[in-house]
This record gives structure tokens, C-alpha cells and sequence, in this order.
DNA sequence: AAGCTTTGACCTATA
DNA sequence: TTATAGGTCAAAGCT
């Protein structure tokens, strides 16, 4: 099975977008930065091209998702509005704090859970770690490329089991010089990855083959391959791993995401997407 | 040789 | 103030 999946794109896109030292202009993002209670960037989604016939697997392709989503998000509802048959959808979108105030506009976590599956992907420890902790947006870890490759070069520099959770929690950091961003990912024992939470945004684009992985397919490219639907259909039978992806939008960047996402190579994209299938299936 | 992982120790935040 | 947990550092070893 191929290493690449759809969930390149969302740990490429969640943090990809935006700009540590840029001001927001794309919603308000919760921004802890020392006091006890989240600070918020104020910020306007003019630059996001949100369609009303945006498909749930156009938004886990596309940048918005995760860095947008907090814009696209009913903070009341958890819905997304851009999807009016989210009730047809294996996903539900949790909001896991409530606005009660204009600093909290959005919540401060969102989670998105496959209801496809019977067991809760997300345990409950990590639910209430979330909550009011780190912004978050968890999907199945379908979503989640086997290797966690989401295109960025990472760099392990330590591992902890922590109490909260039976699985062992894997840091790493942005290969790239000057980039803070960083990402933990915990584990299973059968080697699935059962969470990955980001942490700060990439200040740097997406490096762009100059280091294809041996033996691996991902890049930035293929992530955005996973664009296509037909993808997320073979992905989500696949049940094998679980759990989530967290983003923790503290440290959001705002990028040209239009240089990442609208170059994906036509001639490149359809092979890999029926070799997807096939290695999906 | 460079870059990576491993792993115990250390640091810091929180209750 | 102290104990605990989570996160990070950095040396050693590996590829």
C-alpha cells in the first residue's frame, strides 16, 4: 500500500497556509501564547476560495481544510457549512468548546470523526486534553499517510510514553532551516498511527522534489494527487489504522498556497491516482 | 560524512 | 513547595 494518502494533504495543508508573523486574514485563530486563556488572531478568509459546492474531499485536499476550517466551521453546530449533506457523511465535525465570548469565537478544537467506525478513534483522555488545550482538527487516520509523510522533511528528536496514552508519542521537527514547526505522533504498538498533532506552521513551502523518498511516493505533489474523490472512497475502507490528526493552530502560517495547490501535475496525477487504488485496494 | 533514530536525562508547566 | 507529566536536549549508534 502505497505510503502516500489523502492525509498528505491535510497535514501539508493544515499547516502549510499561513504565516507565523503575518497577522490572520482568514478568521479568528485561537493563539496561546503564555496566558491561560487562548489568544486570538483576527483575521478574514478573503483569500480562501471557498465554493458552495465545495465536496468534503475538495477540503481535504485543498489547504483551506484545516487552516481554514475554523472559518468554515459552525462554531454553534460543529457542521460544515460548505457541506449541507454532511449527514450522509461518515464525518462529524465537534466542536469542543463553546463561544462564549468574542475571543472564542471559534472553538478551540475541532474534531472530525469517522463514524464509519464503531469504536472511538479518539480517546477520551485525548478529548478532554484537547478541549480548551490545543486547537485541534482530528480525522481517521485514513486520512493519515502510513508513514506520516505529508511532504515536509521531519526529523525525530525524541519519544515518550506518555500517561494520557497507552501509546508511545513520537516528536518530531521541520527538517527545514529556521522552521519551527513540529509534529508528535503517537503510535500504536502494531505500528498504526493512531494521532499526529501538529504544532507551528511551516514558514518555508513544501519542498518540492529534490528529495523524492526512496521507496515512497509522497511528496507534495502526490499529497495533492489524493485531491482526487474516487481516493478518499478506497481510503475509507480502510480501517486498518485509526484515530487522528491534530493541528494545533497556534502557531499558524499563511502562505501562497495557490503556488502549492494549483500546480499539481496533470500528467503525473492520474496514474497515481489509479495506482492509489490498486495499492488501496 | 551527513543525517537520522534511539534513549536517558533534563527542563518546564501544572496540579 | 513538591510531585508528576509532557516536552526537549543531546550523545551515541545506525544507515
Amino acid at each position: 500500500m502505497s505510503s502516500t494518502s489523502f492525509t498528505d494533504l491535510l497535514a501539508f495543508s493544515g499547516v502549510d497556509c499561513y504565516e507565523e508573523d503575518k497577522d490572520f486574514h482568514g478568521g479568528i485563530y485561537p493563539d496561546r501564547t503564555g496566558s491561560g486563556l487562548p489568544k486570538f488572531k483576527m483575521a478574514q478568509p478573503s483569500l480562501l476560495p471557498i465554493s458552495q459546492s465545495f465536496a468534503f474531499s475538495d477540503l481535504l485536499d485543498s489547504p483551506l481544510l484545516l487552516s481554514s476550517s475554523h472559518s468554515l466551521i459552525s462554531p454553534t453546530t460543529g457542521a460544515f457549512p460548505f457541506q449541507g449533506n454532511h449527514s450522509d457523511s461518515p464525518w462529524q465535525l465537534q466542536s469542543q468548546t463553546q463561544p462564549s465570548n468574542a475571543s472564542s469565537a471559534f472553538p478551540d478544537t475541532y474534531c472530525v470523526q469517522d463514524l464509519h467506525k464503531k469504536k472511538d478513534p479518539v480517546p477520551r483522555e485525548f478529548a478532554a486534553h484537547s478541549l480548551g488545550s490545543d486547537r485541534q482538527v482530528k480525522v481517521p487516520s485514513y486520512m493519515v499517510s502510513r508513514n506520516s509523510n505529508d511532504g515536509y522533511g521531519w526529523r525525530k528528536y525524541g519519544q515518550k510514553q506518555v500517561k494520557k496514552s497507552e501509546n508511545p508519542r513520537s516528536y518530531f521537527k521541520c527538517t527545514y532551516p529556521n522552521c519551527v514547526s513540529k509534529k508528535i505522533v503517537e503510535t500504536a504498538s502494531d505500528g498504526q498511527i493512531t494521532e499526529i498533532i501538529y504544532k507551528g506552521g511551516h514558514n518555508h513551502p513544501k519542498p518540492e522534489f529534490t528529495k523524492r523518498p526512496s521507496g515512497s511516493t509522497s511528496s507534495s505533489a502526490n499529497a495533492r494527487r489524493m485531491f482526487n474523490p474516487s481516493s478518499v472512497v478506497s481510503e475509507t475502507h480502510d480501517q486498518s489504522e485509526s484515530s487522528s490528526i491534530s493541528f494545533d493552530y497556534s502557531d499558524l502560517e499563511q502562505k501562497s498556497f495557490e503556488s502549492e495547490y494549483f500546480e499539481i501535475d496533470e500528467e503525473e496525477e492520474q496514474p497515481e491516482i489509479k495506482r492509489l487504488k490498486t495499492e488501496g485496494g
